[in-house]
RNA sequence: GGCGGCGUAGCCAAGAGGCCUAAGGCGACGGUUUGCAAAACCGUUAUUCGCCGGUUCGAAUCCGGCCGCCGCCUCCA
């Protein structure tokens, strides 16, 4: 049984087959960089950064294009609609790709925190204008376009297909909808190509139809297709951009191309803050700067972007996620469960006896990984990957718990934290801290000293001295825990 | 107004006709361990899946109605 992925075009769950034999295309809608990302674009990011990583488990050559949108998108699609970029640069006196060029190394920081692996390529709007005309060229040439006074429209009622995705009869919409219609549209559904710069606007090119900046849903047909062929695999994104953004790519591409632009689209669910959609425009967000740092009225704590990220794995991509800061409290408390135990395998890896594995324990850790492969197998399930995970700590707890335990089995256990937990999930890593967190060797020995004292004191059965110190070190932050092997410390 | 989705324990969340007398995590409680803790381990924590009907030998899962919530239709991951 080989992967199967839920279709938004069909609307039905797919097996999985790309175009080449062992190659896929997959094309992710980037962010908009006029702020910091916030727990929104984690959910989506951190979704696609699993299919690929699972896609690569699979042993598939996957070429990730996600793009940086830094010019075109506009607050609306009304006349007065301004560039986004245009508006953040004007409140902060940047420029427009000063701020860009800020906000996507912001971007890539909190991406990298996330474990997020980077897309192979990154490519700009801005970078890519000369193909964005082309495009534009291309649409008029074949009747799918028009301009009017320096702006390029398409003309959706010459596409048939227009609304295919979303499902969306373009006259029936239209009754009901709040849509501010541009005067030079032949219809309100039509959407800008290409607009007319005024002289005064920072951000423009030369055109054939004069100065002006290309339209927002160009960029992704231009740079899909550019980099990834005229049909690509897989497109991703967030499901509010299903319409009219997505619909707005598929028209573009398929009336240029003349062949299917995407074989396989997936959107992925919000995440909600008192059931309310988080996002930039309605200002309820989270950046995951204040997440990783605590700094938000809604946080209690700091928290680990591994745990936001396990977070958001425990529910399913296409599901919607309430946040709350006490449903990141409990990912916080399981991500750690799940590093004290890896860790702790580890260190036993290297004192263990050499010697045969349980054949017992390898043919449960054989079940947990079809267990792992089944759910990822079905839409990317990683909530009940997560819960293979948590098995495999039960598992491995059993072992620790077993003096007689050898290297060979620890060894089996470990390989699987690192290929399920680490390669497909993100959440464990090659390597952890050698001790409790310490951020200089000095704290570390500092530490020590004060370890060795109490446990003067406990040996002299001066339990309240012993205890004393224990009390001071928790009050700032420090955790001591007696174990066999003696007493370690850890943070918080 | 049009289109789509959701409602499972204190919280997060899987399950989509019989393996469900419903995974997993967090929390809580009891126990083992400990000088006491911490960590770890063991156990308990939904006879029930928003409500009401229907289909079926059988429904959390299918159908209808109702209630509640959300998304898209305008920028948004």
């Amino acid at each position: 049984m080989g992967l199967k992925l839920y279709n938004s075009l069909t609307r039905r769950k797919e097996e999985f087959k790309p175009l080449k034999e062992g190659w896929v295309g997959i094309y992710v809608c980037g962010p908009t960089v006029y702020g910091h990302a916030h727990l929104g674009h984690a959910k989506s990011y951190v979704s696609f950064d699993v299919l690929v990583r699972y896609l690569r488990y699979l042993r598939y050559n996957v070429t990730y294009v996600q793009n940086i949108t830094d010019v075109g998108h506009l607050t609306d699609d009304a006349d007065e609609g301004e560039d986004k970029l245009v508006v953040a640069a004007k409140k902060e006196r940047k420029h427009p790709m000063a701020l860009a060029e800020y906000y996507t190394r912001s971007y890539f920081e909190d991406m990298d925190r996330l474990n997020c692996v980077r897309p192979d390529i990154s490519p700009r709007a801005t970078g890519h204008i000369i193909e964005q005309i082309e495009l534009v060229k291309t649409l008029l040439k074949k009747g799918y376009a028009y301009e009017v006074n320096g702006s390029v429209y398409f003309d959706v009622s010459k596409f048939e297909d227009y609304g295919k995705l979303s499902g969306r009869n373009v006259d029936e919409m239209l009754a009901g909808a709040r849509v501010e219609v541009s005067p030079e549209k032949r219809k309100p559904a039509d959407f800008a190509l290409w607009k007319r710069a005024e002289p005064n606007h920072i951000m423009q090119w030369p055109s054939p139809w004069g100065p002006g900046f290309p339209g927002w849903h160009l960029e992704c047909s231009v740079m899909s297709m550019k980099y990834l062929g005229k049909t690509i695999d897989i497109h991703g994104g967030g499901l509010e951009n299903q319409f009219p953004h997505h619909e707005c790519e598929i028209a573009q591409s398929e009336a240029a191309n003349g062949v299917q632009f995407v074989r396989y689209w997936l959107h992925n669910n919000m995440i909600t803050v008192d059931s309310q959609k988080m996002g930039k425009s309605l200002d309820n967000f989270i950046t995951l700067k204040q997440a990783f740092s605590g700094a938000h009225e809604r946080l209690t704590r700091s928290y680990d972007p591994l745990a936001v990220r396990q977070l958001i794995l425990n529910s399913h991509y296409r599901s919607p996620l309430d946040f709350s800061d006490a449903a990141l409290f409990a990912a916080q408390s399981g991500f750690q469960k799940i590093t004290e135990t890896v860790k702790a395998v580890r260190k036993r890896m290297s004192t263990a006896s050499e010697s045969q594995v349980d054949k017992e324990m390898a043919e449960q850790l054989k079940q947990s990984r079809e267990k792992f492969e089944a759910a990822m197998n079905d839409d990317l399930n990683t909530s009940v990957a997560l819960s293979v995970l948590f098995e495999l700590v039960r598992l491995a707890q059993k072992l620790l718990d077993d003096s007689s335990t050898t290297v060979g089995t620890l060894n089996l256990v470990n390989v699987l934290f690192d290929r399920l937990g680490g390669e497909v999930l993100g959440i464990v890593r090659d390597e952890y801290p050698q001790t409790g967190l310490a951020d200089d060797e000095t704290m570390d020995k500092l530490v020590d000293v004060l370890i060795q004292q109490r446990n003067e004191a406990r040996n002299n059965r001066d339990f309240d001295k012993a205890d004393e110190l224990r009390d001071k070190l928790s009050e700032i932050g420090i955790v001591l825990e007696d174990t066999l092997g003696g007493t370690e410390w850890r943070r918080k």
